[in-house]
Order: C-alpha cells, then sequence, then structure tokens
RNA sequence: CGGGCCGUGGCGCAGUCUGGUAGCGCGCUUGACUGGGGGUCAAGAGGUCGCGGGUUCAAGUCCCGCCGGCCCGACCA
C-alpha cells in the first residue's frame, strides 16, 4: 500500500469525547469512527487488524476440531420463547416487527439457534461437536462507552460445544480453554482467567479471562501467592473470626436519635462497631419480601444473590414498601422478631452473640442480639463482597482486588438449550439423550482494543505484528529525491514479494510528519530510507515498542526486515 | 433509567452571562522557500452556529420543546 493514496484520517488531537486510551488511540491514529453511540464503522485500516485477529481465532478454533458456520443475526420471537429468554432478556435485546408484524429480535448470542440446529444429531457417534461462527452481535446497552470497549453492535466468535455426558462437556470445555489461552498469547497480552459468574446463561460453571487494565469494569480478586483469581461477583476471601461475649439474656432496645447508617451509629456514644452491627437489607424476590442480613461492615454482592437465589426477578423494596413492612425506615430495620418474613443471612454472621440491629422503630436499635436465639434466618448463603487485602481461601496471601477488562468467557451451559430445542440423540443402549452444551465467546472488536490498551506509549499504538495493519512501514525521507524515492520503491518491492505486509510512505510530507504518523498508527517496525543513510549505504531500521535504532546495510536490508518480521508472527 | 456536562467550518476550541458584521489554532487548496521528529512566508476555500417553535426591529446568544453525544451511577450473555 502506498501511504499516499491510502485513506489513513490520523487527528492530531485526541477526539474531545473519548476517554479511554484505546478510544482515543483508534480513532486518532485512523482506525475507525463512530457512527452513533456505540455503533463504530471501521476504518480500512481498523479492518485490516480486525481481520487478522479474526484469523488468528479462526486457526485457533479449527485447531481444536471447530467448524465454522454462519447463523442469520435476525431471529424469531418463537424460537426466544422456547429458551424463556424472550422475556428474560429484557430491554438489552433489540426487537423490531417485520410488515405481517411478526416480533423478530436481533441476535444478542446464539444459544438458542445453535441447539435449533444441533436437534438435526441423531446419534450419539457423531459426537462431539464443536460449531463456532463470526457474527455481528446487538445489545440494546443501557450505556455504551469506552469506544470499542462497550458496544450495541459488535462482532463475536462465538462457539457452541454438543456432547453427551458431563464428562464430554468437560473435555470440549478445557480445550476450549486452552484454545483461549492461545489466542490471547497471540494477540499480545496476559490474561488471568477468573471463576465467573453465569449471569443469565444459566448453567453452573464459567470461567473469564480478564485483561488487567484500568480501562475496564469488572473487578477481580487475586491471590498473589497461589494464583487464585475470581470475578468479585463469585470471589470468596477468609476474614478473622470476632469473639463475642456472652451479651445479654435477651435483646435490649436502646434510643439511638439521628443514626440513619452503619457509620452513624459506629460514631455514636454507646453505639457498636460496623463488625458488631448487623445491616438488614429488603428485596423483592419475585415479590416476595426477604430480609438480607449482612454485618455491617460488608457489602451486599447482588449478583451472588441472584446466583444462589431461584427467581425470575429481584429488586430492592422501595423505602414506602419498607416502612409498610416493618413499620420503620432504613437506618433503624431488624430481622429480630420477624420469624414471619423470610430471612436470610451472609455466612459471617453465623454463630454471632452480642450485636446491634435496627429495632424496627426509627430512632431505635437494639443490643445483645444472638443471631441464633433471636433471629430465625431460614437460610445461610456467602453473600458478601470481598474487600482488598482479606485472605485467600486457597490458605494463600491476602487478595488484590483490581480492575479488568473482560475479554473472553466461558461457559457449562448443561442441558437449558438443548432441553429447549429438542436436541437429543441417542445413546450405545438406544435411549434418547439430551445434548450437554457449552458455549464461548470472544467479542472481536472489544479485543482490537484491549491490544491497544495493552500495547501504548504517550505517541502512539504499538502493536504486535500478528495484529498489526501493516508490519513494516518504508519511510521515505526525501521522495522528490531521485535516489530516495527509487531506494524506497524496491525495498517496498522486496518486501512484499516475501509476503510481508508492508505500506512505503512516499508522500510529500515533512519527515517529521511521516515519523509522527507512523509512531502513531503504531506499524511494529518502520525503516528510514534518506540521503544521510543513503550516503552510508544504509537504511535505518526502528523497532517501534522499544525504539530500538539500528542501521542496515542496504544490500541486506530486504532479508533483514523480513527475518525480523517472520521472527515475530505467531 | 437517575445525576452532571456538552452540541459553533474536517479536528480542537472562543464567542452565549450582558441580543447588533461568526472568530482563533490545527488541518485543507495554490505557490515559493525548505527537508532526519508535526518548518516558514504569501494567497485562498470551507460554517443552515444540532433541529423545531417562540420573544424581538434584530437571536449562535433569551424562552419552550425535541434530537444527538460524553462522563458518573444503576444495569450489563
Amino acid at each position: 500500500m502506498r501511504w499516499s493514496s491510502a485513506f489513513i484520517p490520523t487527528l492530531r488531537d485526541d477526539p474531545t469525547d473519548a476517554e479511554a486510551v484505546s478510544h482515543k488511540l483508534l480513532v486518532r491514529a485512523g482506525f475507525m469512527r463512530q457512527l452513533m453511540a456505540g455503533h463504530y464503522s471501521m476504518t480500512p485500516l481498523g479492518f485490516r487488524s480486525l481481520r487478522k485477529l479474526e484469523a488468528i481465532v479462526r486457526e485457533e478454533m479449527e485447531k481444536i476440531g471447530g467448524q465454522e458456520f454462519q447463523l442469520p443475526c435476525m431471529h424469531p420471537r418463537e424460537i426466544w420463547e422456547k429458551s424463556g429468554r424472550w422475556s428474560t432478556m429484557g430491554d438489552e435485546m433489540f426487537r423490531l416487527q417485520d410488515r405481517k408484524e411478526a416480533d423478530v429480535a436481533l441476535g444478542m448470542t446464539h444459544e438458542e439457534i445453535f441447539a435449533f440446529h444441533a436437534a438435526e444429531l441423531r446419534s450419539y457417534k457423531s459426537l462431539p461437536q464443536i460449531w463456532y461462527q463470526f457474527q455481528s452481535k446487538f445489545r440494546d446497552e443501557a450505556r455504551p462507552k469506552s469506544g470499542l470497549l462497550r458496544v450495541r453492535e459488535f462482532t463475536m466468535k462465538d462457539s457452541y460445544s454438543f456432547d453427551l455426558d458431563e464428562a464430554g462437556l468437560d473435555h470440549s470445555f478445557d480445550r476450549h480453554f486452552e484454545a483461549y489461552r492461545r489466542m490471547f498469547k497471540r494477540f499480545g497480552f496476559e490474561i488471568v482467567a477468573v471463576e465467573a459468574s453465569s449471569g443469565s446463561m444459566g448453567g453452573n460453571t464459567s470461567i473469564e479471562f480478564m485483561l488487567r487494565t484500568d480501562a475496564g469494569e469488572d473487578w477481580v480478586a487475586g491471590c498473589g501467592g497461589c494464583g487464585y483469581a475470581a470475578n468479585v461477583e463469585k470471589a470468596e476471601s477468609v476474614i478473622p473470626e470476632i469473639a463475642d461475649g456472652e451479651g445479654l439474656a435477651e435483646p435490649e432496645k436502646f434510643p439511638t436519635p439521628g443514626v440513619k447508617t452503619i457509620d452513624d451509629l459506629a460514631k455514636m456514644d454507646g453505639g457498636a462497631a460496623g463488625d458488631r452491627q448487623i445491616k438488614t437489607l429488603v428485596y423483592k424476590i419475585d415479590e416476595k419480601d426477604v430480609l438480607i442480613l449482612l454485618r455491617g461492615d460488608h457489602q451486599l454482592s447482588e449478583q451472588k444473590l441472584v446466583d444462589q437465589v431461584e427467581s425470575e426477578t429481584m429488586r430492592p423494596a422501595e423505602p414506602g414498601e419498607i416502612k409498610k413492612l416493618l413499620g420503620a425506615l432504613p437506618g433503624s430495620l431488624g430481622a429480630v422478631g420477624r420469624g414471619d418474613l423470610f430471612v436470610i443471612a451472609d455466612l459471617a454472621l453465623q454463630g454471632r452473640k452480642d450485636m446491634v440491629t435496627g429495632a424496627n422503630e426509627d430512632g431505635f436499635h437494639l443490643r445483645g442480639v444472638d443471631l441464633a436465639r433471636d433471629i430465625d434466618v431460614k437460610g445461610w448463603l456467602d453473600l458478601r463482597e470481598v474487600q482488598n487485602g482479606e485472605a485467600c481461601p486457597m490458605g494463600g496471601k491476602g487478595l488484590e482486588v483490581y480492575k479488568t477488562l473482560e475479554v473472553g468467557h466461558i461457559f457449562k451451559l448443561g442441558t437449558k438449550y438443548s432441553e429447549a430445542m429438542g436436541a437429543t440423540v441417542q445413546n450405545e443402549n438406544g435411549e434418547s439423550v439430551t445434548l450437554v452444551m457449552g458455549s464461548y465467546g470472544i467479542g472481536l472488536e472489544r479485543n482490537l482494543a484491549a491490544v491497544v490498551e495493552a500495547n501504548h506509549d504517550e505517541n502512539g499504538i504499538c502493536w504486535p505484528v500478528n495484529i498489526a495493519p501493516y508490519e513494516v512501514c518504508v519511510t521515505v525521507v526525501k521522495p522528490k529525491d531521485v535516489e530516495c524515492h527509487e531506494a524506497g520503491e524496491r525495498l517496498y518491492e522486496k518486501l512484499s514479494e516475501s509476503g510481508i505486509d508492508v505500506i512505503i510512505d512516499d508522500r510529500d510530507e515533512r519527515p517529521g510528519v511521516k515519523f509522527k504518523d507512523a509512531d502513531l498508527v503504531g506499524f511494529p517496525y518502520r525503516v528510514t530510507i534518506g540521503p544521510k543513510g543513503l550516503a552510508d549505504g544504509v537504511f535505518e531500521f526502528v523497532r517501534r515498542r522499544d525504539g530500538q535504532k539500528r542501521d542496515i546495510p542496504i544490500e541486506h536490508a530486504a532479508e533483514t526486515i523480513v527475518e525480523a518480521v517472520l521472527d515475530e508472527r505467531s
């Protein structure tokens, strides 16, 4: 490619509406443009990199026996109703009607559709199957943000495994796990694999692949000692036991005027520290009132609650509803004496005595509360969100909680979708068996942005060779000079013929402009061809990621460059 | 969906409070000098001031409504 005839719209300034590094750089370096919130057009440079990323994913999928499909992105309502997700997906699913007023959805994911086709599988002999596709996904995100990191329309490689039993699923899952690890390595960044909540996908096990970056929006708790890592939606930790006094023979009410929060009560004379309080939350779970109890200084992980309670809907109760139910407003709530209500308590409260909690009368609390004696807890669950510094559950060191970006997610689904779609095969004994499914997703655009988040400096992007739109940029310092021009053209020809993705910067621009542009766009290697070097019989060869420069003799220049590039392809 | 901020040449912004000729930097075009990290000079092109209504002799500026974008939060296979 000749820069002089390429469409590479670089910008001198950061776009004002960009915050994330990858967003700023991908726009500035001319890889993409926004069409509307959450929808981006990839320009030729961006599309080249995206295709390279896609090729890597495809290679790794083929390696584990994946077979590529292409499914429609518009789906009939019926198929989503069969799985129950027409209603559970809510506003996040784009919906429209055709001319016959039939309901149609834009696919957010394809479990239903692949399971529908898997219903054609007849015999255990044809298992396992791994099916995949690259397809646009549509999700009506409440808040698209950070450029490509959170969008409403994107390309995903999604694959689905079909096995006869759990053992088969485990194997397909493990194969994917390894394939994903290889992909991220080839993309040029390190990931942590964490246990995750499966969210609305259903199923029991899921692993997220996380890139550590402040541009992310998921929190992970990781142990430096043993390698344990989990999304905070799922993470556990060990906290020191607290020795309680015997307390009182029965709870005693005392006035706490003006106390509205855990902190207020901790600071009040005659109050109690956060870890001696019981925090009482009221939730409407399938419109039934439920009290949730936690230690005062702990935070509820709503996702843990969702994952452990079977329900269609869940929401915090409104203040009005709470007043009506308990007779007091938040700040003075408690579960003592409310055996008529469903009470769920966090494990950290188990066995605690001499605690303080609300009296269900505004401005009053109870002291001397003994969980076992005074509160009728119907269920003990782990509901607490882990905090930075708490001990690792695997016996390692302290946990560090840090921000990450989810770059891939793999699920063991079980039979939810195969059952809904009637995807069964006959086993050796002629019995009908429901297929056991897994599903595995990786968003292409988000991963492209992740590569940038992990590979950039103050001057621009530093693409790894594998993802770079062009591997080498030949900068002709003085294109009007015949010798310069011809030397550049010759090298460009040789590199092209050797199969290198090369762009020649033949624009009649000042050298500084070309260097800045090349750094911004982020080609892994750049060759400077100018009068100075020519006089000495050399080209200057520059590596983007560390700025390493060396002069290479013109006669071996092409070979040297080809070798350097091939060395880094993987 | 709640809170905040913002829409003015391609990009970044000033002008809006206090109504009165639409401006600046970068980029772009042409020419000259230049030429190893965004050079200099000269001459140009380019804007229904997000959209609609209203007030006024007069609206980028004031009022009402709408649309769009960004950030925080809620939400998020």
